[in-house]
DNA sequence: TTCGCGATTATGTATAGACATTATCGCAAC
DNA sequence: GTTGCGATAATGTCTATACATAATCGCGAA
């Protein structure tokens, strides 16, 4: 019944991949409809067991909620909000107020180390475009973000000034990610940390680090230092299965 | 086929909460080999199918690796996982081989102040439990929570000694919530807070901040401090609209 | 001894169908 | 109008089966 798959997914990826690619596009806003089953069923020509596993996952990952009779609709955003609303530092200060702006202290281009390619499961030696930028608003350090990018996934990084936008906000418009992993660390400021954010040589920061990847490549790694006493991760959440 | 199911969960869950089970008490180390599928299905009577997803779904959830031709074993514990979303140091503790100890070091019933009126939307003068636990592996301090509970949703809380169980795992199992507020700060360790973790003052630590409700009524309040060395909160996500 | 290759075995993906469960819709009775 | 109830429609769970894929085992040949 179905065609031999030469180079292609399987029909759950497939079937996922386009379901996370409506959402993320913003195509199906939160609250959108999903197709119901049997109409995947008939789009896809597939069993239901298959958009049925594939919707479950989904909703198991809190992308999507299911309900019976009623049928699947995209969910709320709300738990991973947080961590990435606060990625936007633009969003955040103009919903505040306050005057933003970045500033990139530092690029270079650089092979990844050996533990570097641990983390993003990259071949030690591929180039990555290296940045650092301090976040201010209204004069006020927020956050230092050092961010890596491989070049062998977004290579038109290499050519960008990054004036307009930071490094985090032109990534996110130009390659949209599938998949990350997000880490919140508790460090004390050393004296170079400290100088940057104008805090106290010790104050506890708040360090989020983050890889994504699309579709199985990776594309960036970003660490970001937060003043503890300046900002703090709100998020709300929904039990899950 | 099935008997009919009075008071029976699925089998599914059945299955799953068998493995979990074995994997937690430490029956099933890290590496330990997991019943072949023909296996459980022998064993529970079921179609492979279903003791496939089982196992798909605990592969997805980090608790077991699996392996073409090789089978099924217990994951091996990844350094310090999911405090966020396993908020369980029983569990944790077991899957990395520490012996777990939790002491309860100041109980009380007192009426709620105006600032934590404000933060649970509760009136003033409502009974809370407080607790102070300290939460131990290994004779070495992971964590120390102070914990509200609201004695007008949960009054059986009163007369439970948490002997067993520390106050998380026994609200848990006991009072189901249907929504959630997390706060992720990172502070420097004061005096007390030092002496009870044994670390260092000034220390950043993480301070977890989680508030619960069930259909609107408070249920709880922890606030979780961990030292920032020996911690640190892991998630993966999928992208949300 | 070692290398290569085929058989074996366990998981990965998918199908087609069945029955259970539950929320909603619409009609009928009050 | 409102209430109650049955039909309906969607998801939830499960079966039995099939073939694909990948890793390992063991045998035979170099």
């Amino acid at each position: 019944m179905r065609e031999d798959p030469v180079g292609m997914k399987h029909l759950h990826q497939r079937i996922r991949d386009d379901i996370e690619a409506k959402i993320m596009s913003g195509e199906w806003v939160p609250g959108h409809r999903i197709p119901f089953e049997h109409e995947l069923m008939a789009e896809y020509g597939c069993s239901r067991m298959t958009v049925n596993k594939v919707l479950s996952t989904l909703a198991a990952n809190g992308l999507v909620t299911r309900r019976r009779r009623a049928g699947t609709v995209v969910a709320e955003p709300s738990s991973q909000q947080a961590v990435l609303q606060i990625q936007d530092f633009a969003l955040e200060a103009a919903r505040a107020g306050l005057e933003y702006r970045f500033k990139i202290v530092h690029r270079s281009i650089e092979s990844i180390d050996a533990a570097g390619a641990q983390r993003t499961g990259l071949p030690a030696g591929t180039e990555m475009l290296c940045l650092s930028t301090l976040h201010v608003m209204d004069d006020v350090p927020q956050a230092f973000e050092q961010r890596l990018i491989n070049l062998a996934t977004v290579p038109e990084a290499d050519r960008e000034p990054f004036k307009d936008d930071p490094p985090g906000t032109w990534l996110l418009r130009r390659v949209p990610w599938t998949d990350a992993e997000h880490i919140v660390r508790a460090v004390n400021a050393d004296s170079t940390m400290a100088k940057r954010l104008q805090i106290q040589t010790g104050t506890a920061c708040l360090m989020l680090e983050r890889r994504t990847w699309q579709a199985g490549a990776f594309v960036t790694e970003a660490r970001i230092t937060y003043p503890g006493d300046r900002h703090q991760l709100v998020g709300r959440f929904s039990p899950v299965a």
